[in-house]
DNA sequence: CCGCTCATGTAACAGGTTACATGATTTA
DNA sequence: TAAATCATGTAACCTGTTACATGAGCGG
């Protein structure tokens, strides 16, 4: 099981509802790891039977009740057995990478506009996690934070986000440069 | 189907078997997509049934004969319209990440240790990626083989693996250099 | 003779995606 | 009044992983 981890890990700041988790798994927010609600809500549900977390109910008025779902005391357990073993490596699997593979085989123009949307959304997701970042920190700089701040794994999973995305977007510009300036020449003949 | 197109990219390039696919597939020459021997093997089956590649026996002495796949004409059909398709956002889903979001309530010793593990792996890919950069543009420049050269879609994947794995090392070394010195700072109590 | 590389698979299972379902309340 | 948000799921399906199986030749 490998969501089941990112789910403590997730919980551990806060209690959330399957909702709310739902959304930061969606989004980006979460940026360690990605899940559809359906899987979170089905997730919790093992999980609780397990022992892992336990939930309580919230009544609301104005809006439906939920559950407010926290880590155990076997659930940190599980988490740090789960952090002793060794990681398996990460491993790429994306679609644009697939075509911009096939390049030089492909129509070069539909390329260039998934290239550019990928570019946006990379763009945004810098943006956002800027945001995440300064809330998080707060008034002190990064550095001092990092030394002294109580809870700095967040932080940690966010900065690797940026440098992602910063990368993607990198590559996405760099790429479709390239791509516009081959058409460009063979468009000559 | 996701492999599916991933395979005909790989193919687009020259003639393999499925064990030489397999492992461009694995050790991380493809940095495109990853998978797994018997998942290659039969994604072969499934194409050639569908038309999409054609194989040939190729009988050798000494060695076990091999099949050479290569893409058809429908093939090429297919990975036109999969890169007219819009490509859906890729995400992160990293177990070393999962474990830094917990850095704060777990083992930082594990922690660290599995994280230099992930920077030696990525340095390795960095060098690995340099070769195949070095052998793909021969001789020319990059700048000069980006405009000119006749294939260049390879190329340009293996950039973005080099720029991810570099991220990755340079995120692993920072990540480690901040959880020794809060480790540190914490020892003195 | 042991382990590695070449070469190709099958079968059972775990994990993740897509489609569908429901119902209340707030905002435009 | 239509759309978005809050809130929670079920069921069928697709994809990917793990374990297992086979067999020949080459290098130490």
């Amino acid at each position: 099981m490998a969501l089941r981890h990112a789910v403590l890990a997730a919980l551990l700041e806060e209690e959330l509802s399957g909702y709310q988790l739902a959304k930061a798994f969606d989004v980006g927010v979460a940026n360690f790891w990605y899940a559809r609600p359906q899987q979170l809500y089905a997730e919790l549900t093992r999980l609780e039977e397990d022992g892992l977390v336990a939930g309580r109910d919230v009544p609301q008025d104005s809006r439906p009740n939920k559950r407010l779902f926290h880590v155990t005391e076997a659930g940190l357990t599980e988490l740090e057995t789960f952090t002793a073993a060794s990681a398996k490596p990460a491993f790429v699997r994306d679609d644009l990478l697939v075509k911009v593979q096939a390049a030089d085989h492909v129509d070069i123009s539909d390329l260039i506009a998934q290239l550019t949307e990928r570019a946006q959304i990379a763009q945004a997701k810098i943006d956002l996690f800027g945001t995440l970042l300064r809330r998080l920190r707060d008034d002190r700089t990064e550095e001092e934070f990092l030394r002294h701040g109580d809870r700095v794994g967040p932080y940690l999973t966010c900065l690797r986000g940026v440098a992602f995305e910063r990368e993607n977007l990198n590559w996405c510009t760099r790429t479709i440069t390239v791509l516009e300036e081959r058409r460009r020449i063979h468009a000559r003949y």
